[in-house]
DNA sequence: ACAAAAGTGTTGTTTTTACACCCATGC
DNA sequence: GCATGGGTGTAAAAACAACACTTTTGT
């Protein structure tokens, strides 16, 4: 490589990738065991370094692909990392992204070459460098933009019943929302296409299985909603 | 420095800053001269390189300082630009942070070593690399922004007055709201504390000072203040 | 006295909440 | 028939928008 602007340092780059994902009744993280000195058998985020010709972005797509099989999936930048010390190997500037997953979806695309192994989020085992911390933001970050924009809905499969989106929430939010409210709000977005089938597993009566209204989604996307009563108090 | 990590390109990592500043009547973005060849002649952020022992953050804050003798001001990050071609000289990836400073201020401490200045928004020059394109999205994000959290007083001198503070979201949105109502919410919020002396410049009967709450400002920021009706529109 | 801008009052509308109640079904 | 969720109805409360009107003061 050629070094156009001289006397500066160049620095590691890496891209890190918080993973949730929802198993229909908890939230969860994917992670893996790290095989390398230092903190070896410590838990990690997916991650992996930036090459040369390619946009961070893109690093973040492939190396969630080398290391899980998943593609296609709900990505967006989150925020960067990058103090001097916090990889001790070298210093290096993570970009961290978080990735939203349907787990059912993931399961018959896995690749378990690396052993990535999801955890409840107040089960998480120690992790390596800060990526505690990472996660702790992510959380924090999916927490808000959650409360404005329809986001969640890349945590289902294409079909869902509203109990399930309510219990995803509830998740997310370590609460419980009035059944009753959370159901006519969800309807009166128009993001939903109620389809005629049921889900008769889970109740009795069964609750209709909806779909998202693709077009409506990405036009209200950038709009804030109200989902979840008092957003505040969870930040 | 030593490569600890064998085999892994480094590369060049840049602080850009989208410097946001208001006069009483206009927002303004604050941009120097390219002096380097390619593009000398071209406007350019504020930015530097990120030293080896320094976080990203505090290199914006040095660079800034630097560039201009400003200290002390609210910067926050914004996100990362990164494709492999965005610089033509070298591959060199930029964390972009957004700037928010009381012009007033800013002529005090000015250092014009470097010759910024400030231009409107609608009468941009022609900028550097992707440096158009950040301004883009650090204006849309610094609307989504300020329609949910009190951060526009950051570019306001600590005293100030409501038909001010009104100016400067009707610069920022570039559409006119209700005085009244404006008003009204603005001293709900209960972040201003009404000082005795009035602004006798700008009307008969003269406007009353505010200042900051501070205490109620910290902790009102995290949550969600609706100062901007039909947010959304501007996105 | 008049104009010009500040800011308060009033009212109708919409949104949000809380909670009662009915519905569909498997057992 | 009865227990178990699923979902709709309703009414009170809160937030919001629209706009009339009063207040202050320089000229």
């Amino acid at each position: 490589m050629q070094h156009e602007y001289p006397g500066q340092k160049r620095i590691l780059v890496a891209v890190d990738s918080i993973i949730f994902g929802f198993d229909g009744s908890n939230i969860k993280l994917l992670l893996v065991e790290r095989s390398l000195k230092p903190e070896s058998g410590k838990w990690s985020l997916m991650g992996g370094f930036v090459e040369p010709s390619e946009a961070p972005e893109d690093a973040a797509v492939r190396v969630l692909e080398e290391r899980t099989g998943l593609k296609n999936i709900y990505i967006e930048q989150f925020r960067v990392f990058g103090k001097p010390d916090r990889d001790p190997v070298e210093r290096t500037i993570s970009i961290a992204y978080f990735a939203l997953i349907d787990i059912q979806q993931y399961e018959q695309q896995l690749s378990d070459e690396y052993n990535p192994e999801w955890f409840l989020l107040n089960e998480m085992p120690e992790m390596v460098f800060d990526h505690a911390e990472m996660v702790r933001m992510a959380l924090r970050q999916l927490r808000y933009k959650a409360a404005l924009h329809p986001i969640l809905f890349q945590l289902l499969p294409d079909r869902f019943t509203i109990p399930q989106l309510q219990a995803l929430y509830e998740g997310v939010y370590q609460t419980k929302f009035d059944d009753r409210n959370f159901s006519r709000k969800l309807l009166s977005t128009g993001l939903l296409v109620k389809l005629a089938e049921k889900d008769k597993l889970s109740s009795k009566k069964g609750a209709f299985y909806y779909q998202l209204d693709q077009s409506n989604y990405e036009q209200k996307f950038g709009s804030f909603l109200n989902l979840v009563p008092n957003p505040d108090k969870f930040f």
